[in-house]
DNA sequence: GGCCCTTTGAAGAAC
DNA sequence: GTTCTTCAAAGGGCC
């Protein structure tokens, strides 16, 4: 489990600074010194309370990226990048980062305030929770929903189209504008100093990222948004505001087609209906925020779509980032496991493997829904929205995930044996979560495999082999 | 249509 | 305690 119980550490406030050098200092020794330096840092961050750093760092079992991939992105073949890190020029742009919500909040044990603060979040700054409203058919749902732009949500709640209701998703979304703004000026490059693009450069618009825990697509008929963006504002006053304009309808919202077959399907037609349903899908980790951020930046700046060489360039420029922008991102990732905890509480990782359980079946999101449906049902339904009574706004209480247990879910209910797959599992007492205490990095070199030439045109001829 | 690729990190299983 | 595997996002490529 996440680090739960642990309200109040400091979030990566870690004050051993990483000293980057230029590109061209990337093959020397000493900087393999830094490189090691900030794998430390990097686990160090990740778990605050591993106080004593191993000589054995992460580093010393991580393979290095491929020396090939690394020359050739740092002759810049492909994004025609000009010198890295600048910091100590006065081309050093400050982080994009700033206005972070995360960063604004002192007290890290309202675990929801990052998504619901009532904090003076600029207008640019906004966070946009996706809530979807489970099992509930309430008048006036319609009318929100068809609202071309709602701008206030009244005593309306919505209702979830899938008659299954599984899809539980009050998660979190880091709106593009959540880390942007000023932050993430359109033209901020991981390379200060070369501008890449002008800072208006078209095409850059922000991803449209919508859920951070959707089920997985194809479990769900397409729901227009219930309540379309939760808009959090200053003042406890949820506001309802529309997708972003250059929103492309989210996978998870409108996943892909759910054939309605006739009559009881058979077994391998069971299977496959139950492999659509939807499942609590795993919190984002900071490489996995840092690239969706970053995502849209890159295909702008490199003019690549092709996912793959992509992400190796974010890999590249997740490793090329100062410790303070990656603790933003662990920080974040922290962040949105222990919420992600509190709203499923007894959900796990491996519900999601291979076979993973349905989610009739999956005992986590069971309690989820009904975790969650008590707690709407226990607040004020006469009130507004804007009340701070509301579901919403106990939410973004302080008080208000531990508000969220009105079932004794203390204890996680026995797992359901995977049928299927290596990883199935067999009934019986969960083991001790290896999150509750410091844990060393899993990658080792067998386990990760060197970095493959980027695949790119601009590149070398595309790797062959997978890690997979 | 669905899997592969490609990245890092987290979590859990396996040893 | 260490090692290994899977999954998370993304979308073009490929079969």
């Amino acid at each position: 489990m996440p680090q739960l119980g642990r309200d109040g550490d400091d979030l990566g406030a870690n004050d051993e600074l990483i000293a980057f050098k230029d590109e061209g200092e990337q093959e020397e020794k000493p900087n393999v010194s830094s490189e090691r330096d900030l794998d430390d840092v990097k686990s160090s961050l990740v778990n605050e309370s591993e106080t004593t750093n191993s000589s054995d760092s992460e580093a010393d079992r991580r393979p290095k990226p491929h020396p090939d991939v690394e020359s050739r992105a740092r002759h810049g073949q492909l994004f025609q990048e000009g010198p890295r890190k600048q910091h100590d020029t006065g081309l050093f742009q400050p982080s994009p980062y700033v206005g972070y919500p995360f960063f604004m909040i002192s007290d890290l044990g309202n675990l929801c305030s990052p998504y619901l603060t009532n904090g003076a979040l600029a207008p640019t700054g906004r966070t946009y929770l996706p809530f979807q409203w489970p099992l509930l058919d309430i008048p006036g749902r319609a009318a929100i929903r068809d609202s071309a732009a709602p701008t206030h949500l009244s005593n309306s709640v919505p209702v979830v189209q899938h008659p299954h209701m599984t899809h539980l998703r009050p998660l979190l979304s880091y709106s593009p504008e959540a880390f942007s703004p000023q932050r993430a000026s359109p033209g901020f490059s991981p390379e200060p100093g070369k501008q890449l693009l002008p800072t208006s450069a078209p095409g850059m618009s922000r991803s449209p990222h919508t859920a951070c825990y959707p089920m997985s697509p194809g479990g769900m008929t397409p729901i227009p948004h219930p309540l379309g963006w939760l808009l959090v504002s200053s003042g406890f006053s949820p506001r309802l505001v529309p997708p972003p304009q250059t929103s492309v309808p989210h996978p998870a919202i409108v996943p892909a087609s759910v054939k309605q077959e006739p009559g009881p399907p058979s077994t391998s037609e069971h299977d496959q209906e139950e492999e659509r349903k939807p499942h609590i899908k795993k919190p984002l980790n900071a490489f996995m925020l840092y690239m969706r951020e970053e995502r849209p930046k890159v295909v702008a700046q490199c003019k690549v779509k092709e996912s793959a060489t992509i992400n190796q360039i974010l890999g590249q420029r997740w490793h090329s980032l100062s410790k303070e922008e990656q603790a933003k991102y662990y920080d974040l990732a922290r962040k949105e496991r222990l919420l992600h905890s509190k709203l499923y509480p007894n959900w796990s990782a491996r519900d999601n493997y291979v076979s993973r359980l349905t989610a009739e079946h999956t005992p986590s999101l069971l309690n989820t829904q009904h975790h969650i449906l008590t707690w709407l049902m226990s607040a004020s339904p006469a009130s507004s929205l804007d009340s701070p009574a509301t579901p919403t706004t106990a939410l973004a209480s302080p008080a208000g995930p531990a508000q969220l247990q009105p079932l004794s879910l203390t204890t996680k209910p026995p797992r359901i044996t995977h049928s299927v797959g290596r990883n199935a599992v067999t009934p019986g007492p969960p083991t001790p979560s290896s999150t509750d205490t410091p844990t060393s990095s899993p990658h080792t070199a067998s386990s990760r495999s060197s970095p493959q030439p980027l695949s790119h045109p601009f590149f070398h001829p595309p790797p062959t082999s997978s890690h997979r």
